[in-house]
RNA sequence: GGGGGAAUGGCGGAAUUGGCAGACGCGCAUGACUUAGGAUCAUGUCUCUUACGAGGUGAGGGUUCGAGUCCCUCUUUCCCCACCA
């Protein structure tokens, strides 16, 4: 026999991964006599090195564009860098690298190693957010909506560290003080740039012909929050100071018994009288070092200071207090609210800890007396104390279809008290960042206080790079070059020194993708005309209040501003009808998982020293052991630890910790004995640590803990490094592995033994199809037929299931026809014409997730180049079909019994079929079944469902 | 606190419209081959039961001829919450 050559993908990905790029197999080009196809899946951010999840993300992603291209697409995948953004600065600070190089070294690093995966990516369509050839039209962008009213300016809180004098990203702010130094963080307003987002509120919670998951419409729709309500007016005791409060309530105006404002609101300081001022200041500070999250936690007392001010309940006249509580929030309504103890659940704890007056207005109709005494109600009821409206029924709906609060409405604005008023709990988006690494915002401050936009010439602003990273101050504040400028009427001025929020650059990439050094233009009509809108975007469902909204509002607005219209003519040139097409980015949205390290079992070890007490040990000895050892119940081994070791006194101290180390911190260890007790164990530091894999003198630090399933982390020790696994295993079960082993919307463990499935799968089919058909076969027309069978209903379920983001089950299906495949080849029972046709289809099939092998083993069996530019297999529903079937007998809904017959089997022969069998007549024991229930088969292409019979007893 | 998911063998997961629960794979067990095995091949692998059978999809209820799937109550767990991207 002769020695086969084995699979071995390093020999063979690379020279595919060159040819390919040799030969442009992936450009993307526009052709208006084929289909295009747009997918997309989300960019990097440029952190230095891939990660086993960008795999996760992007390799199903690429397989289902590469089916789609083979389906007769003409398929466009680009991939990007979305490379503005805080660890830049974080590593130009600590290690004094200019974020522009750290940038762009991690992009050429992580780009290497994405051409590792042997996506087919069009590379010439890269577009990187940190280029000034980028990030002119994300300026631009601002300008035209600054020009058109949906940019301003406005106050806003940041996190600000006195010490950095510096504005601080709520990740480096823990417990209310900087992280890298400790020093206390305060909130303190700033004016900053917001784009009206708001405006687009309405219109974002509709979904207009797409298919996007319901979850995420979901959690936008609550995000963006839509209430109905009222605005009224209270007017306050002394002095002119009108306040305007919102409220879903307005039936509950009577049972308004004080008023609170947020700390921060403008009015705070005006209507508070002198003898109160210290104690209300005092307030107002502590509540500026809390965060919004602390803040409205129902687990956290309310706490909240009396104003010294009153004012008039407009519907009642009665004078109420006006209290301040930082349970109210400047940034949500007006920043103040009426206060309804009985009926709001925040009011009542208020009310009640404060001893303010709880007054019920709704009564609900089978209500004793006691109501509202004990807890806030909110359902529904009839109107009490409450003057004209005695009586009305407030049904517990919210907004109009409420009668009271719609009577109240109406009541309110005739009387011009009030008027109706819808509420959004979103806000507008607040883009800027007083950062370096960001896009500039383009804007010239005159000294006579106006502002002016530069010059569409003057575009872009671009970054100075002698910049002094220090982490004290803003870098562009303190660069005069960068902040003196001259404005259009020739005068010096001051720049913007805020750059835009590095969400702004990735709301609209996608169209810098079509053409990323068009220089007239954000993006080239001629390529958008044929490639928009995007057909599918692929990323983590983290996105899905952020980012995803904020791309639907660009491409809104862009769309409002006129910015598709040339666009929309060239669609027309070439009978396209544009009608609907810029309403919405993305036509398909789907999510996937995150892989999470994976479990390991901790070092076990047996570690000596001194008790300091009965559960923590001084140990000046630490030995790794096996799991065995240590799990062993033999007390002569847990015993046996005696030494040579000084006095009787000193010996008696001595003890012997046994167990699995769970945590480590430093030279701390928490470990795990057989028992299930966990103990601590201090490693001395002249300590002797022995591990017996690690050769040399062994460290505390090389002791490994055991680790739960979790995210991945630097600091965790637990990253799966992709290039390991490509250079142990290939890209092609890399990709097989993650597209197998993982429900995709869910993501899940690393599994370093779970990569066997698929290493050994593409072994077989390598093997099976490097082996040659078949010699002197005696050929089995029937098993000839079952493979035939096998084959089409394979390409169906992989077609559909690409199609579908069902990636592991088309994995599956192809396994299951390489056995069957294996089987038929192996008895030598098929045809080498059989065998063959079989060979092409799986080939062809496992094209788009093993690109590398799959044409190597094409080219072998003499199929044209390239195997990625082959159609997809045609499924042929006849050759799909079975014969036979098998008939499920069942005894109220339990299976007892089985028979075949044939597929198209009708409904009295089956039932009395079923009846005849053993198990049916066990089942019924002599008696009459009370009903027979008959499921046909449910059929169709390419599958079917067993009939079934359902005997009742 | 608010919002959105998820829960099925030892493990990853499958199950189309409510119709044979556990496909496919990992691991494990037994056997074969081998100087060797972290290679390969064969067989087996939800639980209880000698068997016949019975039970079984986080817990408890419900609807149905039939529930992993639908409804109600609960538990656990993951993700997001506006300056991480």
């Amino acid at each position: 026999m002769t020695q086969r050559e084995k699979y071995s993908p390093q020999a063979i990905e690379s020279k595919w991964q060159e040819r390919w790029q040799k030969d442009e197999l992936y450009r993307s080009k526009v052709d208006w006599s084929k289909p295009k196809y747009y997918a997309l899946t989300m960019l990097p951010y440029p952190s230095g090195d891939l990660h086993i999840g960008h795999w996760f993300a992007m390799t199903p992603s690429d397989a289902r564009a590469r089916y789609m291209r083979m389906k007769g697409y003409n398929v466009m995948f680009p991939m990007g860098f979305d490379a503005f953004g805080l660890p830049a600065e974080n590593a130009a600070v600590q290690r004094g690298i200019h974020p522009a190089k750290w940038t762009r070294a991690n992009i050429e690093q992580m780009r290497k190693q994405m051409q590792s995966m042997g996506a087919m990516f069009d590379w010439e369509r890269q577009a990187v957010s940190c280029e000034p050839e980028y990030y002119k039209w994300t300026e631009w962008f601002f300008k035209k909506f600054y020009e058109s009213g949906l940019a301003y300016r406005s106050e806003a809180l940041v996190n600000w560290s006195p010490t950095l004098q510096t504005v601080l990203a709520n990740e480096q702010v823990i417990d209310g003080k900087d992280e890298r130094t400790g020093q206390p963080v305060i909130q303190k307003m700033l004016t900053q740039w917001f784009f009206r987002m708001t405006k687009y509120a309405d219109e974002l919670l509709n979904y207009p012909n797409v298919d996007w998951p319901d979850p995420i419409r979901t959690m936008q729709t609550n995000w963006i929050g839509r209430s109905e309500g009222a605005r009224v007016t209270f007017h306050t005791e002394v002095g002119n100071y009108p306040i305007e409060v919102f409220t879903t309530r307005p039936d509950t105006l009577w049972g308004a018994t004080f008023m609170v404002l947020a700390p921060e609101h403008p009015l705070v300081s005006k209507i508070t009288p002198p003898e109160h001022k210290d104690a209300v200041q005092t307030y107002v500070e502590n509540a500026a070092r809390e965060t919004e999250l602390e803040r409205t936690s129902d687990e956290r007392e309310k706490t909240g200071v009396f104003s010294g001010a009153y004012a008039i309940n407009p519907v009642s006249g009665e004078r109420i207090p006006i209290w301040i509580a930082d349970y109210v929030l400047i940034t949500y309504g007006s920043g103040a609210i009426m206060a309804v103890p009985a009926h709001d659940v925040r009011d009542f704890a208020f009310a009640r800890k404060y001893g303010l007056e709880i007054r019920p207005v709704i009564r609900p109709d089978d209500a004793g007396e006691d109501f509202c005494v004990n807890e806030a109600y909110s359902g529904a009821g009839k109107m009490i104390n409450s003057g004209r409206f005695e009586g009305t029924v407030s049904n517990g709906e919210k907004g109009r279809k409420n009668p009271a609060i719609s009577a109240v409405i109406d009541w309110l604005a005739q009387e011009g008290q009030g008027r109706e008023s819808v509420n959004f709990r979103m806000r507008d988006w607040l883009i800027s960042r007083q950062r370096y690494w960001g896009s500039p915002i383009p804007m010239i401050y005159r000294h006579d206080g106006t502002i002016e936009p530069v010059a569409d010439s003057d575009l872009p602003v671009r970054l100075p790079d002698d910049v002094v990273m220090s982490g004290v101050g803003n870098p562009l504040g303190n660069h005069d070059g960068f902040v003196n400028a001259i404005a259009s009427t020739g005068k010096p001025a001051r720049r913007e020194t805020d750059t835009m929020d590095t969400f702004m650059c990735s709301s609209w990439y996608w169209y810098r993708y079509l053409s990323p050094h068009y220089d007239s233009a954000p993006f080239d009509p001629e390529e958008a005309a044929y490639w928009l809108p995007v057909d599918v975007y692929t990323g983590g469902a983290e996105h899905a209040t952020m980012h995803l909204l904020y791309a639907r509002f660009f491409t809104k607005s862009m769309r409002d501003l006129g910015m598709f219209e040339e666009t929309a003519d060239i669609m027309h040139a070439h009978g396209r009808d544009p009608q609907n097409l810029f309403n919405e980015p993305f036509m398909i949205l789907r999510n996937q998982g995150q892989i999470l390290g994976e479990e390991r079992e901790g070092h076990y070890v047996r570690a000596h020293g001194q008790w300091a007490s009965g559960n923590k040990l001084y140990a000046d000895q630490v030995n790794v052991i096996g799991q065995d050892e240590a799990l062993m119940d033999d007390p002569v081994a847990l015993s046996s630890i005696t030494g040579e070791f000084g006095s009787i006194a000193e010996e008696a101290m001595r003890g012997t910790l046994i167990g699995e180390i769970i945590k480590r911190t430093e030279n701390l260890l928490t470990v795990r004995e057989r028992n299930g007790e966990v103990k601590t164990i201090e490693v001395l530091a002249d300590a002797e640590i022995n591990i017996p894999d690690v050769p040399g003198i062994n460290t505390v630090n090389q002791l490994k803990h055991h680790l739960e399933i979790q995210r991945m982390s630097k600091s965790k020790g637990n990253v799966i490094n992709p290039d390991d696994w490509v250079a142990s295993h290939g890209a092609d079960t890399v990709r097989a592995y993650l597209m197998f082993g993982f429900d995709w919307t869910k993501g899940g463990p690393w599994d370093s033994q779970g990569i066997e499935g698929p290493a050994r799968w593409l072994r077989d089919v390598w093997d099976l199809v490097t082996a040659g058909a078949p010699s002197n076969a005696q050929s089995d027309p029937n098993v000839e037929r079952a493979l035939e069978r096998r084959v089409h209903q394979t390409i169906y379920k992989v077609g559909n299931d690409l199609e579908n983001f069902s990636f592991n089950t088309s994995v599956a299906a192809l396994m299951t026809l390489k056995n069957e495949l294996k089987a038929a080849a192996r008895d030598g029972k098929i045809s080498a014409d059989v065998w063959r046709e079989a060979v092409k289809a799986m080939l062809l099939m496992m094209a788009p997730i093993t690109p590398h092998m799959v044409e190597e083993l094409w080219e072998r069996i003499g199929g044209a180049y390239s195997i990625h530019q082959q159609a997809f297999p045609t499924f042929d529903p006849v050759k799909a079909a079975d014969d036979m079937t098998t008939l499920v007998v069942m005894k109220n809904g339990k299976p007892v019994d089985r028979v075949d017959v044939p597929v198209d089997i009708d409904e009295p022969t089956a039932i009395k079929l079923a009846l005849e069998t053993a198990g049916a007549k066990r089942a019924l024991n002599g008696g009459e079944p009370k009903r027979v229930i008959f499921v046909a088969a449910r059929g169709g292409a390419g599958q079917t469902s067993e009939p079934k019979v359902n005997i009742v007893v």
